[in-house]
DNA sequence: AACAATTACGGAATCCGTAAAAATT
DNA sequence: AATTTTTACGGATTCCGTAATTGTT
């Protein structure tokens, strides 16, 4: 058995090489580590060091622990911010998600739902939803796709539906469905958070123009005083904003677009093992999720 | 900063679930237990127990650290042995092997290799092949496949080529070559103990019947006394004991199979970053197998 | 009464810091 | 002379065991 400050010794002086560095690393005197290594040493049965009298390094198996050891102190901290995290997930659930529209939805239900659940409102990327899942940094986490693990699961929530606002008095404005394809060769204005979106409009609609927005106020702006369509979803406007507020009146139609890929599927993934916890939670989003209606009417 | 001793008091109390059991079980007295725990829970911040006056158990959270716990125990002794195989290694190689053939090469080879070199003569399966070299338990390991993955390479060593041994007066037997399917409808006396190749005489001689014989002894005196065919190859005798020693004389004459499957690549694996220590070893290996031979002419 | 956990107290181990020594650059 | 490691010594922390306390079964 070996005490883990040994193992902290042992990676800080693999990175300082001096002794008397890494009690100054580790806010001990020098003496401290000396006996720190030698104890080292003793439980390990091992040579970590070559000693010369004035002079300390590692052996090739010394490299090889301090390389090691590192890994087991990382698996030490993540091990503590889980357990850390597990206790606040008992009573109160953080819910992430990969894509922007989720988060309107939730902006927008957050009366209704209950206290103990806050909405983390920096996207994650999908890499990173098994991690924050297993390290129990989140408790749910939206995403476009669905995930099966031996210990994570998905549920299917409902769909994201692609609309495109075009100005009121043209010609595409008057139908109730538009397809990609009619959409062809004309510029929209794009709010630049789109998330998945981006790359479905620009494999989608044909010799397109897309004129990136990051300022949702300046988006707002642009859209008002210009004639230029932009997209929006059965999950907008984006947030209650000023902004959003203005997009009510624009001078647009909403149309919903007919095309498969213009229907994303989102999906809540969990651990498999909180199933029961989140269950009920589930049922709330489903329950409340946008059934697939066009554009408010105006 | 979790010290090590903290983690296996909570490990153990897991599995015993009282604090005097647990004592016991780690040769100290219960107040121990006690303070330990409560001192974990003030490292981690973290409530892991239910106290009763009488009673004390795990937390949801309590049982997520333990078993968690357990993981980063594991973790710490296979370090420990890791560390202590790599020094052993450091001036000691041990060479393993998922088949028989290569046992016979290494034994008849043994006075010409390094002292610094031991032999395991117990196979291993290739499922333990990457621990083994990852953990330096093994600093070598023959197999029949090649191993390519970030940390671990092979290096072609040659070919192990299977000889049908038959009876001088058959009528096969005045031929320089043959083939699995001339041997069709054969019985054949075969050691249990010859890996790999059990497979491929299985599913390449049609209509054949064998004889598994797991000792060498026996499989010797049956050889003698009867006029079964049997296999061995360019690696054979399988080894130097009497029984071998009988098989020179069985009135039977080695025949080398051409099929393909007949001829069995032999890898070397290990360490991508122990290549430079080996690569003396592995030209000799090389260079001291045996020519595509026949069996050896009597 | 028996059992289980906690608390109190004293001792023992060990972990640490200061100071001194040894050896190299 | 300055730097670095090791050893020696004394103190302080903490870790442990015994014994007593509390509360339940």
């Amino acid at each position: 058995m070996i005490e883990t400050y040994l193992l902290e010794e042992l990676v800080t002086f693999a990175k300082q090489q001096t002794l008397a560095k890494t009690a100054t690393a580790l806010n001990v005197t020098q003496p401290t580590i000396t006996r720190g290594m030698q104890k080292l040493e003793q439980d390990l049965n091992v040579q970590l060091f070559d000693r010369q009298p004035n002079r300390i390094s590692l052996t090739a198996t010394g490299q090889l622990a301090a390389q090691e050891a590192e890994k087991l102190l990382q698996d030490q901290q993540t091990f503590i911010t889980k357990i850390q995290n597990y206790e606040q997930s008992q009573n109160h659930l953080l819910i992430e998600t990969t894509l922007p529209g989720p988060l309107v939805f939730l902006t927008h239900l957050n009366d209704q739902l209950p206290a103990n659940l806050t909405v983390n409102r920096d996207l994650i990327t999908v890499a990173q939803l098994s991690d924050h899942l297993r390290n129990h940094q989140a408790s749910l986490i939206f995403s476009n796709q669905e995930v099966l693990t031996a210990d994570i699961e998905s549920r299917f929530i409902g769909t994201e539906n692609l609309i495109v606002n075009l100005q009121k008095f043209m010609y595409q404005a008057n139908q109730s469905r538009i397809t990609f394809h009619e959409l062809e060769g004309m510029s929209f204005i794009v709010l630049s958070a789109i998330g998945a979106w981006k790359q479905v409009i620009q494999s989608a609609i044909p010799n397109a123009k897309f004129l990136y927005q990051p300022e949702r106020m300046a988006f707002a702006e642009i859209t008002k005083y210009s004639d230029f369509p932009y997209f929006s979803t059965n999950l907008s406007p984006w947030d209650s904003t000023v902004a959003a507020r203005d997009l009510q009146d624009d001078n647009r139609v909403g149309i919903p677009i007919s095309d498969t890929s213009a229907h994303m599927p989102i999906y809540v993934s969990y651990l498999t093992s909180q199933r029961a916890n989140v269950l009920p939670l589930l049922n709330q989003l489903s329950a409340a999720w946008p059934a697939v209606i066009s554009h408010p009417q105006r």
